[in-house]
DNA sequence: AATATATACGATAATATTTGTCGGATATAA
DNA sequence: TTATATCCGACAAATATTATCGTATATATT
């Protein structure tokens, strides 16, 4: 409950590594994985659809890789989940109302209090803090 | 990423039922079951559950049922969560340091500290402001 | 141009977690 | 004694997460 899946952990775990280089040099999938020691594939879609979100950028062919695009300090955490993961909820009613218990369900103006609170703290955070 | 279980959520719902009863009045398993639309057996058990840790009471034999014993204001929500479903955390290594790659981690440190702000939020609220 | 290295990506399989079911036991008010 | 309710372990199903496979495409280097 409340965890964090490996894709946001391996998303981090990339982009704290290439913060680690310089400007314009690359960091391939292969380099990540094995230093690291994650699944190579996992880790390649990883990239790529952090890629796709214009979070890191891809360099094809041989001494390519992948290399931050965007500024980090201007990504806060739920952006980044959201991009990553998709949409962001403690219950699954806050954005797909398929839920047997809606209609007499006493505890959702609640946890949406307490879904609220994590919101407001996950967007105090920027990608940069995490990663520094 | 980031739900409460089911298990939680039937928790909540159900203190928060009890909690619109008299003090010594107490609610079965079925009539809260039925009343919200959760599955009997799954019910019961966390009934048993927060029973067993003293959150609620159990009223055995006929016109049973529970209702609460604990102080909801001096539970806050990661008591809660911890007594309901065991050790919070975002990644498995804050409590549980089987993983592959600790050794060479470098978002440890980063993660436990959006960690230590959600256990803080968390720790700010109690059963009781939920269940109002 | 050929080759080797790297990303791109859909399909599918394995695993783990969560959720739900079943069967039978115990307690107790009526 | 009976009906109603909790108790609880074992098991099964459903879902979500994690990982693998196969093949295609892009491009530096030679």
């Amino acid at each position: 409950m409340l965890k964090l899946t490996r894709k946001v952990e391996y998303s981090l775990i990339a982009l704290r590594h290439m913060k680690g280089k310089s400007i314009d040099s690359v960091s391939s999938t292969k380099e990540i994985a094995t230093h690291y020691n994650i699944p190579l594939e996992i880790l390649a879609k990883t990239l790529q659809h952090m890629a796709k979100e214009n979070i890191i950028e891809a360099i094809n062919g041989p001494r390519g890789g992948y290399r931050i695009k965007a500024k980090l300090k201007n990504i806060n955490l739920v952006e980044f989940f959201e991009k990553v993961e998709g949409p962001l909820g403690l219950s699954d009613c806050f954005y797909d109302a398929n839920c047997m218990q809606i209609e007499y369900c006493n505890i959702r103006t609640p946890i949406q209090r307490i879904n609220d609170n994590m919101i407001n703290m996950f967007r105090s955070m920027s990608v940069q803090d995490i990663t520094n």
